[in-house]
This record gives structure tokens, sequence and C-alpha cells, in this order.
RNA sequence: GGUGGCAUAGCUCAGCUGGAUAGAGCACCUGCCUUCUAAGCAGGCGGUCCUAGGUUCGAAUCCUAGUGCCAUCACCA
């Protein structure tokens, strides 16, 4: 039993003895650092059963505890605010049964909870990847890890999304101008070529609107009879119609950016272990519909087009089959969800990393499939995070106003780089180790700067200013990781057994007490699908650490037990900043 | 206009289910490398927690109204 719950059953029984009244809740909190003690019972919430002063109930009750739990050594009572002392036999002992760990505060896989599949990334294939993308294969990375961290199975999913008037317009561009060039012709990774032609198109296109303008159109007469469009939308038919010409091209110039996207992805460190295309699933959902229109969930309109109704839970109507019986996005996503349903019957909800300008679309689709039914309907959560902008707005592809996703993780390593050259710290360093370590720097240094965000906030990301390396950062925590592997390769002499006698320096135990939160801030960061909550905490423990770190010698201690213990307490802190950055997929640096 | 999100130090952000004097980092200023890695530590400066009401013993946190920024409301994705 934990000293909470141990505290809780004395208060409710003193309070009984005390004032003869009974009390159902007692609320503790960590006591603030300016106070003395470990652990505070609020007293003011008692003065609705008990009255009195809250002083006094405060002083009795931190004697009838003093006196029955033998962790507590102490208390003072400020205003209504109980603060208890502990024993550092209890701190020790704690750190005992969590020193062992291989794993401390990750949740092993319950078997009888079920498993859940995040989706995140799902790009589409007409342009290369970019700072969007990142937070968004970030977030979906790190809460699949959290979630699973805090004990449930999780699969990683993305769809691509691989068909469509956008890819058209690449494939005519590049038909039309490409003149046969390849990545091997070009030197260009894949997606970056055929990117290059969606924004080609764009440059094309708006040619034509202007000239056609020119001639008396309209504006939106203009953008609709624009030659270009035209032929791409006659393009989407043959391709829909399964034109062997136009196939053919859409295979090769995919594969081309599929074999970019997977550069990408491994210089990120992110992984699937599902892939879903559009072009495979953007039927589905049809015979869902049919069904659901029997059913009554759906109506028809006299054009034949099929709505949903959800004027009643405040919303609008919302088309589901256009009238000509083809699909529109929320029906190829109903068609997904009770695919992967069925392609994973041990999965019980869905996560779907997607930015917050779809909330309303996952609104309405949630809704959705719970109208027609599907018991898992209620475990559907849209992890909606906020954009990044620039300073000067919005990053469009099309209008080239975007940092590019590879481009930025080669500055980060180059950055690094520059400053561990400037530092000199890696003497005895082989290029190809210090090549590796430039890259979990520079990329630590990413990940950190964009996990640490809550992730409904939106970022505003200035490419002229420069990611920090120093303070609440991603190498400030590596670095005291590398500290710490330092200290531990010096350690040379046995410490591994279990010390009792010593007396807690107060740095120790506030190391103790941040090392003890690890377990329920995983739970609490997947309950709110949040890595900033990790990172948070992260940079708490670390901050802890150095404290210590700098105010009492470690293997330069006299004393073998206190140095004993103080290499343990930095082993272990080194293990939980290892454990919290891998969640975060951030990787750790022996040295730096 | 309807709906949703956000608003905390000059800048970037924490602040768990309401609790003590609202916390970090950056920037600026002071100290600390002949002792375990100074990408560090210790300290200083800096706040009408958007505004106005309300609930409460107690509100940055909850409720209402307003202001500002963003998103969304298509037979688009």
């Amino acid at each position: 039993m934990n000293i909470q719950e141990t505290l809780k059953e004395v208060i409710t029984k003193g309070i009984q003895e005390i004032y003869n009244v009974s009390i159902n809740t007692v609320e503790f909190q960590a006591t603030r650092k300016d106070f003395d003690g470990d652990i505070t019972v609020v007293v003011f919430p008692f003065l609705k059963v008990i009255k009195g002063n809250p002083v006094e109930i405060g002083n009795k009750l931190g004697a009838y505890i003093t006196e029955k739990v033998t962790d507590a050594k102490g208390f003072n009572v400020v205003k209504g605010f109980l603060n208890i002392i502990l024993n550092d036999g209890y701190f020790l002992n704690h750190f005992y049964s969590i020193y062992p760990l291989q794993n401390f505060g990750f949740e092993k896989p319950n078997p009888i909870e079920k498993s859940v599949m995040v989706e995140y990334s799902s790009p589409n294939t007409n342009k290369p990847l970019h700072l969007g993308h990142i937070r968004n294969n970030l977030l979906g990375y790190s809460v699949s890890e959290i979630i699973k961290a805090s004990g449930k199975k999780v699969y990683k999913t993305q769809i691509i999304n691989d068909r469509g008037i956008h890819i058209c317009k690449s494939m005519l561009a590049y038909k039309k101008f490409g003149q046969g060039e390849t990545p091997e012709s070009s030197h260009l990774k894949g997606d970056k070529l055929v990117g290059n032609y969606y924004v080609k198109f764009d440059q094309e296109y708006k040619k034509e609107i202007l000239s056609l303008m020119a001639k008396g159109l309209s504006e939106d007469q203009a953008k609709k009879q624009a030659p270009l469009l035209l032929e791409a939308q006659e393009m989407l038919q043959k391709w829909e119609a399964g034109d062997t010409t136009v196939v053919t091209l859409w295979k090769t110039m995919n594969q081309w950016v599929y074999d970019g996207f997977e550069q990408t992805y491994k210089a990120l460190g992110v992984n699937f272990d599902k892939n879903y295309y559009e072009s495979n699933t953007y039927l589905l959902g049809k015979d869902v519909v049919a069904d659901g229109l029997q059913k009554g969930v759906f109506f028809k309109k006299d054009d034949g087009s099929v709505w949903i109704d959800l004027t009643d839970e405040g919303l609008d109507e919302k088309i589901v089959l256009r009238s000509d019986g083809t699909a529109v996005y929320m029906t190829q996503d109903i068609g997904t969800a009770i695919q992967r349903i069925k392609d994973y019957p041990d999965v019980g909800g869905l996560v779907y990393t997607v930015g917050n300008e779809q909330d309303y679309h996952f609104k309405v689709l949630f809704l959705i499939l719970k109208k027609l039914g599907f018991e898992w309907a209620g475990n559907l959560y849209h992890l909606s995070y906020g954009m990044v902008d620039l300073p000067s707005g919005k990053m469009k592809s099309r209008e080239g106003t975007v940092v590019d996703a590879d481009d930025l993780l080669l500055d980060m390593t180059t950055t690094a780089r520059e400053i561990s050259e400037d530092l000199g710290k890696l003497e005895g360093y082989t290029d190809a180790e210090k090549k590796t370590l430039y890259k979990t720097i520079g990329l630590g240094a990413l990940k950190y700067h964009i996990l640490k965000v809550d992730p409904k906030k939106r970022i505003l990301f200035d490419p002229k200013e420069s990611i920090d390396f120093n303070g609440n950062t991603g190498p400030f925590i590596q670095y005291t990781y590398a500290r710490i592997q330092s200290i531990l390769r010096k350690a040379d002499f046995e410490y591994d057994s279990t010390v009792v006698s010593i007396n807690l320096h107060e740095k120790e135990k506030l190391v103790l007490k941040q090392l003890a939160l690890f377990p329920e801030t995983i739970q609490l960061a997947a309950e709110n699908y949040s890595p900033a909550i990790i990172a948070n905490y992260t940079y708490d423990l670390v901050k802890e650490y150095n404290s210590f770190y700098q105010s009492i010698p470690i293997l330069g201690c006299g004393q073998l037990e206190e140095k004993i213990f103080r290499v343990q307490l930095s082993k272990k802190t080194s293990e939980v900043i290892k454990s919290a950055f891998q969640i975060l997929g951030i990787e750790v640096p022996e040295r730096m």
C-alpha cells in the first residue's frame, strides 16, 4: 500500500475518533518546495463537516498521524495546509522497490484490454513531406509508444492518399513537361521530383486562367474551364476506368514518392505496422451507406444523393454519397474504419492523428459510426493538433512556402555538428560515431521542440530563428544522460548493495520524488494523448538531477554507502530519462 | 452569421481532478570550471493569468457574457 492510501485510512479513522464525524475523501498534494514537508493534506474540505479553526484541526490531525504512521516523523501546519514530513527510510524503501525494475513505469500489455490502432502521417503522394507532417508523425509515433507503455497493444498505421485529382495534376504536368525525367536522371528524391510537377501544374494552370480571363471569362469560369484542369479531370476518369497508360504512369510516379517517403520516415525514426492505400479503400463504405439507408440512419434526397441529418446534435446535414452514386471522403472513412476492425479483431478503438482543421469531419464521422451501431464507436479519438505556421502565415506547397522535412532534418544535424565541434568534447570518437551523434542531437532538439508543446496549440515556427540547444531542450536532457553515463563508466566499484543507514540529502530526496512520479505520468500522458506531459516531466526530472549533481559529490563522496546510493540514484535517473525519451521517439547518447 | 479551439513575464511555453507567495526556458544582469562533461549550476530583473460579471472558505483553473487570433460550416480533401 502506498503512503497516500495509508494516510487516507489513518486520517479517516482519526477524524472519526477526534471529531466523531466521517469523511470519504482526503485531498493530498505534493508539498511545495518553499515549505517543510513531503506530502500535504488540505484541511479546508474538512470544515464542511467539522466546525473549527483549520490550523487547530491540522495540528490535531498532524499529531495523530505522526503517532500512528511509522513513516511520518513530523509535521507542520501553515494556514489550512498540513505538511507531513516522512522518514528517509520511506524514500529508501521506495527507491529499492523500483531500482531493480527493468522497465520501471511501463505497464506490460494487459490481455484483457483491447488493442488500439493509431493512424498518423497519411500523406498525399503528390508532394514531399514538410514541417506540418513532421509534427503529425512525431505526435502519432509518440502517442503510440505512450499508449503501449501504459499497457495496451498498439498498431501503427497510415492511409496513403494515393489517388484523386491532386495526384492527376502532378501526373499530367509530368506527362507534358517531364521529358522522361526520373529520380536517377535528375538525382532528385522521388517525392521531390513529383512535387516539382505539382507546383508546375499550378503555375501553368494559373497562366491559363489569366489568359482566359483576358478573353473575357470571369475568374470562376476560367478556373473551371482551363484546359489543364479539364485534362486532369479526364485523367482521373481514365484512372478510375483502369486505363493502362494512366495506371502505369500512376504506379511509376507513386513508387518514386514511396521511396522518397521511406527515406524521410527512416530519418525521422518513425514506422508503421500496416499501410492502407486510398486506391484500395476509396470504394469501401458504399455498402454500409446502403445498409444505413435501409435502417433509416441516412436519408435520400430527390436528386439521389444520400445524407445524414445531424441537426439534433447541433450539427448540419452532411452528405455521405453523391447523387451519381460515387463516394465522398466521408464514405471512404466509414468504410476504412470498419475494414480496420475487420482486419484486426482485437482492436477496440482507433486514434486519428489529423490536424484540427478537420475537427468537424471527425466529429461527424464518429457520430455516424455511433448511429450505425458499432460497439467500438465510443472508442474513437481524433488526436487533433494545431497547425505549424510560419511568421508569414500558413505553409502552402503550391506556393513553395513550406519548410521541407528533409532540409530541416539536415539543418538540425548541421547545427548539432557545429555546436559539438565548438565544444570539442568528442576526442577519440570516430567520424562515423560523430555522425551518428550529430543526428541524435539534432533530431533530439527538433523532436523535443515540437513534442513539448501541448498538441492542441498551434506552433509558430520561424526558420530564421534556430531551435535552441540550451535550457528546456532535447540536447539539455541528452546531455544530462551522457553525463550520468560518464559517471557510470568511471564507477569502478561494486554498487549493487542495498543502502539502509544514510541520511538523505534534500537534493537526493527531490530526485527520488520526481522518479516516483514516472508511472503515473505515463498513464496521464496516455489518457490525454499528450507527449508534452512526458516531455515536461522529463525536463523537471533532469533539472532536479542536475541540481543534485552540481551541489554534492557523487564519486568524490568519502562515505562509501552514500557514494553507492548516489551512483544508484544516478543510474536509475538515466534509465528513466532513456525510457521517457524512448516513448517520445528520441534517442540518448553515451557521450556528447 | 453558426460551431469549435486558443489567449499566462519582452519572446517560447508549464501549471494534474479548483488550493499556500502563479512556475520554467530564452533574452538581459551577477557569481561559479586545478574536484565526477559549464549543452551545466546558483542568484537577479520581469505578471491587471485577455476583459467584465458569477459560483466557492478559496478561481489562471469551473459557469455566463464580451474582445482578439485561428480553424470550420461545399455533391473538396
